[in-house]
DNA sequence: TCTATTCATGAAAATAATTTTCCTATATTA
DNA sequence: TAATATAGGAAAATTATTTTCATGAATAGA
């Protein structure tokens, strides 16, 4: 916690009425204070302007806005997460203020990438890259919202020249893993690593003879033990349907690690076609007469 | 270095004169910036008071107080971690060994949250919010890696009963966009805020009579001017391509603020129908004999 | 090349925010 | 109980910020 909300918290006893409510206001979310006006705040508190003022002058500011500015770099510190742990997942529940439900968000997803990134395994990571460089085909499956992350996927892999595709349809992802073969890579993604469609299509792939590779939330589950390689984003542990949030970005992340570790890799191979993917986009906008 | 400083650093050429001298005081030392008034700031460059009120109101900041706040915030961190995890963003190069893309991967991505979240505009959030609960329709406009965005935020919202539609086609956007109407919402997101054809569509959209919403990377762009509601996720200094890996993990963090919010203020609505949408999926597969 | 128009800018007015002053009510101590 | 100290608010004073308006420079069009 910062040294003011610790002084402030600390000091509370000694702090008159009138002073307490507003420490009390401001330790309940300092986050909006910063951005208020000294009006705004007295109301909240029931109390007048001058007092707060005065506050502030106590506490050896040189006013309220130089209070505001301080508080502001101080806060910033601080991931959001009540007691500063680090690592406590938050659950949102109805009514809640705005600056709750963001600071709630923020350390949501915070933790789960510093949760996902120490569980990653670097060699199976690395081999997961291995397989996807020297791939001849990548099939990547995945429903509702892991298709997003399959997306994500493909839009990254189309780009270096990987031959790649991510159907949302299941009968066509179905289709599209019979007809891997050696060489080819299946990717499938789940949040629970239970979803049947996306089972179906690893299967069918591992069938075909395409190696595989699944990225579902940490623990065990039909999907990863099923795949050659799996991969684990966090899970998370409050209020399963807000899971697939955290995770998903947990999962991004992920995938851009793979690509980021793909493309440093072989680098001389793909950096010239990202540049020329991204230089051909610009060339056919100003063609068009747009911009960037 | 944080999102204020370098959309200053780098939008820089696009600036006019006062606004330079400006821009560049501010870069010389911006710890000192916050501890100044207006007024003390216009003397030491050379300029009116009046020029740095504008200049503020184009970097979409509320005014001067608010520009303080918000940049205080964020040179706090940046001098509080140097080199290494924590808030710096790193870039990534050739043949760097796994581990380090890994840390590195991790350092951007929860700088960008960081960053993202120290940059909202809680009203303006808000605004969004209510603007979204209260929509007859919404649509959502996105091209490539901005269009998984968009999709994203339509899942989330069809699960809710919102009548929403995310065209990854530009012509049918605009199609779209023609057809809307008061009191419906037209919602944009682009990396750089330039995307011709989301631009487009926004602007249609807005002719149309709808709410426009934008969601870009922090700085000045056609794209946030002209939405009634702009909405930022933090930008990335270094290495321009892989700007949109963080970027994409920053908007989704707003999509989930976004979305969170309007669950919260309409919870009696939206929750029962998140929870019909979750139990139809559930309920579909076991007839099928998958499981969940 | 000249004119019209747009745009950047500062001066000053208007507004908004903050701080100070002054006063009252309450509590405290002799 | 009276004298005194003190917290706290109302309102005035001050200060900061924003807006408006006028001007001159630059740019585009004829």
């Amino acid at each position: 916690m910062s040294p003011i909300l610790y002084a402030l918290e600390h000091g509370k006893s000694k702090l008159s009425q009138m002073e307490r409510k507003l420490a009390e206001r401001i330790l309940a979310s300092p986050g909006e204070i910063v951005h208020m006006g000294i009006t705004e705040l007295a109301e909240q508190c029931g109390i007048s302007p001058a007092t707060i003022t005065r506050f502030c002058k106590v506490l050896h500011f040189k006013g309220f806005p130089d209070f505001k500015v301080k508080l502001a770099a101080e806060i910033a510190h601080s991931d959001g997460s009540p007691e500063g742990s680090g690592s406590s997942y938050q659950d949102i529940v109805a009514g809640n203020p705005l600056s709750v439900i963001v600071e709630a968000m923020q350390a949501n997803h915070l933790a789960s990438i510093r949760d996902t990134t120490s569980l990653l395994d670097l060699e199976r990571l690395q081999s997961a890259i291995d397989v996807l460089c020297r791939a001849r085909r990548v099939d990547m499956y995945g429903m509702a919202t892991s298709s997003i992350v399959a997306q994500d996927f493909y839009q990254k892999l189309i780009r270096i020249g990987v031959n790649c595709t991510a159907f949302a349809d299941s009968h066509m992802q179905i289709t599209s893993a019979s007809s891997l073969q050696e060489g080819d890579v299946a990717f499938a993604v789940s949040y629970s690593g239970e979803t049947p469609e996306t089972i179906d299509a690893l299967s069918c792939a591992a069938a075909s003879g395409a190696a595989t590779i699944s990225l579902t939330s940490y623990g065990s589950s039909s999907l990863a033990t099923l795949a050659d390689i799996p991969l684990f984003s966090s899970s998370l542990e409050q209020g399963m349907r807000r899971g697939d949030m955290a995770s998903r970005i947990a999962q991004l992340h992920i995938i851009d690690i793979l690509f980021t570790g793909m493309v440093s890799t072989r680098f001389g191979d793909f950096i010239p076609k990202l540049e020329q993917s991204y230089l051909n986009v610009q060339h056919y906008r100003h063609k068009r007469g747009g911009q960037s």
